[in-house]
DNA sequence: TGTACATCAGTGAACGCGCGTTCACTGATGTAC
DNA sequence: TGTACATCAGTGAACGCGCGTTCACTGATGTAC
């Protein structure tokens, strides 16, 4: 047998971390399948060697990133130190720096409204949507209300935050709503 | 003189108009020229009669319907009822069938990330959202934070409602944010 | 009131370009013997 | 160990199409007299 496809996987790999970071960052449909295999070192012929559509890419690309950020949430959310966990996830979700990055952005903030019109990218991200609300809830042990609120704010921040012309302003959005879903959370530790 | 240009504004604004619902529904980069056109009853070539650019259409359709909408909001919140007027918003902002109809939607919860990746838009939309805080904060006189707070809560609310693919999930993140923010507000009237 | 003219909003064919997708080909790599 | 072959990931030219924009033209409307 040919040394299996590790080569092949890869590769496959690359593209989608190079669809990731230029969806994120110019749009969906800003965003060529020639400059996806550019940016992952290809030509754009052999894209369709690795993905059947640009569209079941995109599918892809949005389930496994917000996957990834859902498994980070999960993993945090189950430290000993519930406080200092919330803190992490809050702070790091809402720090200016990471919001100036969109291109390694939480896929809810760069590419929602984008994503909730196509279809076949929707139920990948629910469920990693639900992960991400169980992290926070296990957090905010009060309701579960807590939690969804929680993220709501957080997202609705960061949204504003790059809309708003003035940092001023971004950035108020942002320390806000860390204020906010903080004093919601509890304060001992264990 | 020529009847002045009465009927070219009236055309002018259709065309604003049919561009607003189809960028709301498609995404920006999702409607041709055409196609707006075609929606407000006119051929493509006239186009350019009305903007100088695909682009000038875009910010002007953006910062235009936010406008409205703070406009409304700002009435709103000088109604003698502040209790009544806050839920009125945000029991607008956060209804179901609201929404729904994303071709009606609000602009930051149907458009926010690809508005905030062109630079010409931000500047007007930014104005409008300073509107809305104002007459938020109006309705919830403790502290400014609780209307940027709110703000957050009610556009990732909506935001995140669109993306999810069970109703149910997607029903919860609204009326969890409507009791959220409601019960930072005010009880009396007056 | 009626006719000739000037204006200009709107038409629709045409442009160059980049898109998503296909396909004949290349050339590196592992296998058979 | 060395050679001939088969595989298949990746290449790059080509496709039909729709985009944003331009432009010569049309025809309805108001004005001059």
């Amino acid at each position: 047998m040919r040394a299996p496809n590790q080569r092949k996987a890869e590769t496959r790999q690359r593209i989608l971390d190079a669809a990731g970071a230029l969806f994120r960052a110019h749009g969906i449909d800003g965003v060529g399948v020639d400059a996806v295999m550019h940016e992952a070192g290809l030509t754009h012929g052999g894209f369709y060697l690795h993905f059947a559509s640009k569209e079941a890419l995109v599918a892809e690309v949005a389930a496994a990133s917000l996957s990834r950020a859902a498994a980070r949430w999960d993993q945090i959310s189950r430290e000993p130190d519930r406080a200092a966990a919330l803190a992490r996830i809050v702070g790091s979700y809402l720090d200016p720096e990471h919001v100036a990055a969109v291109s390694q952005g939480c896929m809810l903030t760069t590419l929602g409204p984008e994503v909730a019109r196509r279809p076949g990218s929707r139920a990948g991200i629910t469920q990693a949507m639900r992960t991400m609300l169980d992290a926070l809830a296990r957090l905010l042990p009060g309701r579960r209300q807590d939690a969804v609120t929680a993220l709501s704010t957080m997202v609705g921040a960061v949204v504003l935050a790059r809309i708003a012309d003035d940092p001023d302003l971004a950035n108020e959005f942002l320390a806000v709503a860390n204020a906010a879903v903080l004093s919601g959370g509890i304060t001992s530790s264990g």
